[in-house]
DNA sequence: GCATGATCATGC
DNA sequence: GCATGATCATGC
């Protein structure tokens, strides 16, 4: 085995690039390369979070594990990071967790700007390990590691994340730490630290010492790490379209600037005169809305660049007459057996608010048309998720656990499954509703109801399975969450 | 008028 | 074939 240069972030690279298509297993048993010799028996337990990163670092680079703010190897500055991916159905990559930076300190002041940051250190040109997560293996060992090059991110992303630390930084030394939610930026986010938001409440001691906040670090969030994969790891077919094309733009205004700007300049016009503007049929149906708003940001699909690296969704809003909104808004699908299984911080509803931005593009009837009234970029507050939010998907949750009970009720339309799930009343912000192309239900006695088939339902943890449901926002708490000027 | 269960339409 | 944005039909 050859050997590397500390002072050298290319060879630091080239050595690593011998662990490619080795599992965590076969590096363990080389021979370190230093004095680092004490044998770690627990490096593949899978409740030990970094055990496979601190075998590369003691088995294969010969150092000792530290907490230190400079970088892992502090000569070259590079910092090493091991973390999983995964493969989509599709076969696309998939980072499997953010990249956990450094942690964010409440002991101190914090530093106004990335450049002279601690965090710099840690973030300015990381050595990516990547190994494919392979929940079949029973032992962690046994992942293999496929990838090993070093990441700087380039110009135009180092803006926005400049701008994201800044928003961060503001915050912390404003006191509002405990506001903090990983949705509030773009690619670099504050994550929350430690097993439970029981153990990892701290006070603020510099900045509000009488207000606890979460432990947060700052990582490079999952969807900005997925886009990196994609591109600079494991180049695929993915095609994205940039909106921002001249990274000059971003140096007078911030990236949401921008695109609201872009937007804003259409507002007074109607859906149909937009659709004469795009040379889009108006239509009525389809995405129509949401596709005037990706043509109207400039770019030809569907798929910008910039919101899959920073997870921000568009949601086209409606209003109509009296500023009601007639629809609710549909969120991802559900799956009821992880519904029961995981806790509230790992869930996916979390998990989904915690770290998506909205793009709300809003228009309001006049007569048959629907008129542009501009954007608003939004995150759900995090006392809005972690009290009402959490609240009603505890409701349903307890409803699923202990087992749904399924009426059959004689309708004008012919029979209609009724069920004891938690109604839109009885949440603020969020309810159950069936989202899928057909009903599909198999009860206990293995009676089959609905038109539909069996990928039109989700299997329920007591085996019965019901029509696929998604989570909805109640079109009231979004009519809520507008700025005011959106819905005049 | 609106909640609820059901379903349509399209693009990937 | 499925995910997702959009919408419908009934009954209270």
């Amino acid at each position: 085995m050859n050997t590397y240069d500390k002072n050298d972030a290319k060879s630091i690279e080239d050595y690593a690039q011998q662990l490619i298509g080795h599992t965590f297993r076969e590096v363990e048993s080389w021979d370190a390369p230093s004095q680092v010799q004490e044998d770690e028996a627990s490096y593949g337990n899978k409740s030990r979070k970094g055990g496979l990163g601190n075998l590369i670092e003691e088995k294969f680079f010969g150092y000792k594990v530290n907490s230190d703010e400079r970088a892992d190897f502090p000569e070259a500055g590079v910092e090493l990071k091991v973390s999983p991916f995964e493969k989509t159905q599709k076969g696309a990559l998939r980072a499997g967790e953010r990249l956990v930076l450094t942690m964010i300190s409440y002991e101190k002041a914090i530093e106004s700007s990335l450049y002279q940051s601690h965090l710099w250190n840690k973030c300015k040109l990381i050595l990516l390990i990547y190994y494919l997560r392979d929940k079949a293996l029973p032992n962690n060992l046994d992942y293999r590691i496929h990838f090993a090059q070093l990441f700087t991110p380039p110009d135009e992303d180092l803006k926005i994340i400049e701008s994201d630390y800044k928003t961060i930084a503001d915050k912390v030394a404003a006191g509002r730490a405990h506001e903090l939610s990983e949705s509030d930026t773009m690619y670099l986010g504050a994550c929350t630290k430690g097993a439970t938001a029981e153990k990892s409440t701290v006070p603020q001691a510099y900045y509000a010492p009488d207000i606890k906040a979460r432990k947060r670090a700052f990582c490079y969030k999952n969807s900005y790490m997925t886009y990196v994969l994609n591109t600079y790891i494991a180049p695929g077919k993915e095609e994205y379209e940039k909106i921002i094309t001249d990274s000059n733009e971003l140096k007078e205004k911030t990236f949401e600037e921008v695109i609201l700007s872009r937007i804003n300049k259409y507002a007074g016009k109607t859906d149909k005169e937009l659709c004469r503007i795009f040379d889009r049929e108006y239509n009525n149906n389809k995405a129509q809305w949401i596709d005037l708003t990706y043509r109207m940001l400039g770019i030809k699909s569907n798929k910008a660049e910039e919101f899959a690296k920073a997870q921000i969704v568009v949601k086209a809003i409606r209003l109509e007459e009296n500023g009601h909104m007639r629809e609710n808004s549909p969120l991802p699908a559900l799956k009821f057996k992880d519904l029961v299984s995981e806790a509230w911080e790992d869930s996916e509803l979390f998990t989904y608010f915690d770290e998506t931005k909205f793009l709300f593009t809003v228009y309001r009837k006049v007569g048959e048309e629907y008129v542009l009234k501009g954007a608003q970029i939004w995150n759900m507050p995090y006392d809005d998720l972690n009290t009402t939010v959490k609240k009603g998907w505890e409701n349903i949750r307890n409803v699923v656990k202990e087992g749904i009970e399924f009426y059959k009720t004689e309708t004008g339309k012919g029979l209609v499954i009724k069920n004891n799930l938690p109604k839109k009343n009885d949440n603020e912000i969020i309810h159950i509703r069936p989202h899928t192309q057909q009903t599909y239900y198999v009860f206990e006695d293995g009676e089959v109801f609905g038109k539909g088939r069996l990928s039109d339902s989700d299997e329920l943890p007591d085996g019965r399975r019901m029509t696929k449901q998604s989570f909805w926002l109640n079109n009231e708490y979004i009519v809520s969450q507008l700025e005011d000027k959106l819905k005049k």
